[in-house]
DNA sequence: TTGTGACAAATTGTTGACACTTTTCAAATA
DNA sequence: TATTTGAAAAGTGTCAACAATTTGTCACAA
């Protein structure tokens, strides 16, 4: 719960507020969700939260068990198939973008990477820092693809692969690869090769994939509940 | 406006027929969506039918220009991008599904291509008949596929595009061509063939995307009057 | 112990009213 | 005539209360 300002309605607030929860882990998975204990810690009615929760129902965030909403609890199967999917659509994405990015966009792209690389080899080293570059890294690339339906599916696709982030990201010893990994992401479409950037991005998510069971593996063991 | 009974919440049984309604073209593309009118014609409160709206909203069968809500109105480069995701997926799907589908289940859809067949042969010949049994093929095909995420998308970008349906199917001169298309690609799912499969799926939904095309061009022409 | 049934509590679904914003439109004025 | 303005209308967002449904629980009988 935090400060809810005005502007924009409330049903939209409280959507960013509780998606924001859900995917840093504060509304652990699997959890209940209650719309009248929510719209009392809210101080809101139950109205605007109902939508606000359809929404999220709707996004795949939230699900419906008999006896109500639920935080998605994804298993590894669920979390293959989402990998997956991801994986259809964004080499698809990623073969538009070769073709249709403009120098300027690549620019920007390259800028990001350049940037995440000084991170990394620094002696700080801030790893918060360095994964909101590799998010900024995706947005961009994702962004020169002219096909916005497109677009909206990997998004979807991503939101909800996104509660695991803070169980996966975590770990730090996979940034340089990771980087590695994304320049020659970037380095294909540099050089208009739809196939190769195509394979560049399976590699990439594959590695992702698997980084992601290793550590559901490991959080597997501490079953350990909490809620709010 | 149709008799609403009870048993499901009221929200859900507007959702289902206003999103019938969009889909049938009751509700003609463009259209204002006021949720107080909506409300009365179905003699219930604008908070269930808020939320319904807001649901076929995030499904994309309505959309939020500034100054309201209206049923989508799709471009022609919009059905081309529908179109294309569509086809992106349906490839992945086939390919699973040429693994992965029983005998028991090729069976079933074989059944309906010989039920399609007579039917277009026969006399008679029920045009509407006809439509529901492609449906059908395509629900029984993606059915077979175990990822049940890549479902939903599928699922999702299919009821995006039925709103075109309407419009396009009024044209029967193409079902033996749409029932070859089939028949391939049942003959390759049924070989284990994959990539014959994902082949048959591109050429079928190209082709579908050509003949949704024409009709376009069509309906562009005559936005005075004009008859089939 | 195991049902069972009925009462209480919790939760969801629905309503009608109200606050606020935007649009409409016509009278008043330059 | 054209422009302003300002009040009514229309629409959205929100609330608090009520209705209906589900869930929980506990005394009591078999």
């Amino acid at each position: 719960m935090k400060g809810i300002t005005f502007q924009k309605p409330l049903y939209e607030q409280v959507y960013e507020d509780i998606k924001d929860n859900i995917l840093t882990g504060k509304l652990a998975p699997g959890s209940r969700i209650v719309s009248g204990q929510l719209a009392e810690q809210y101080q809101i009615s139950r109205t605007p939260l109902r939508e606000a929760l359809r929404q999220l129902q709707i996004e795949g965030l939230l699900e419906n068990d008999k006896a109500g909403l639920r935080v998605v609890k994804i298993d590894a199967k669920d979390f293959e198939e989402l990998c997956d999917c991801r994986l259809y659509l964004e080499k698809e994405v990623i073969r538009l973008v070769a073709e249709e990015a403009t120098d300027d966009q690549l620019q920007e792209i390259n800028k990001v990477l350049e940037h995440s690389e000084k991170e990394i080899n620094s002696e700080g080293s801030n790893h918060k820092k360095i994964l909101e570059l590799n998010a900024e890294f995706h947005r961009l690339v994702i962004d020169c693809c002219s096909n916005k339906r497109l677009i909206q599916l990997v998004n979807q696709v991503r939101s909800v692969l996104l509660i695991y982030r803070g169980m996966i990201l975590r770990d730090e010893s996979h940034n340089k690869e990771i980087l590695e990994e994304h320049k020659m992401i970037f380095n294909s479409i540099t050089e208009r090769d739809k196939e190769r950037a195509a394979e560049a991005i399976e590699m990439h998510l594959t590695n992702d994939k698997i980084r992601g069971n290793k550590m559901l593996d490991q959080g597997r063991q501490d079953t350990s509940e909490k809620s709010l």
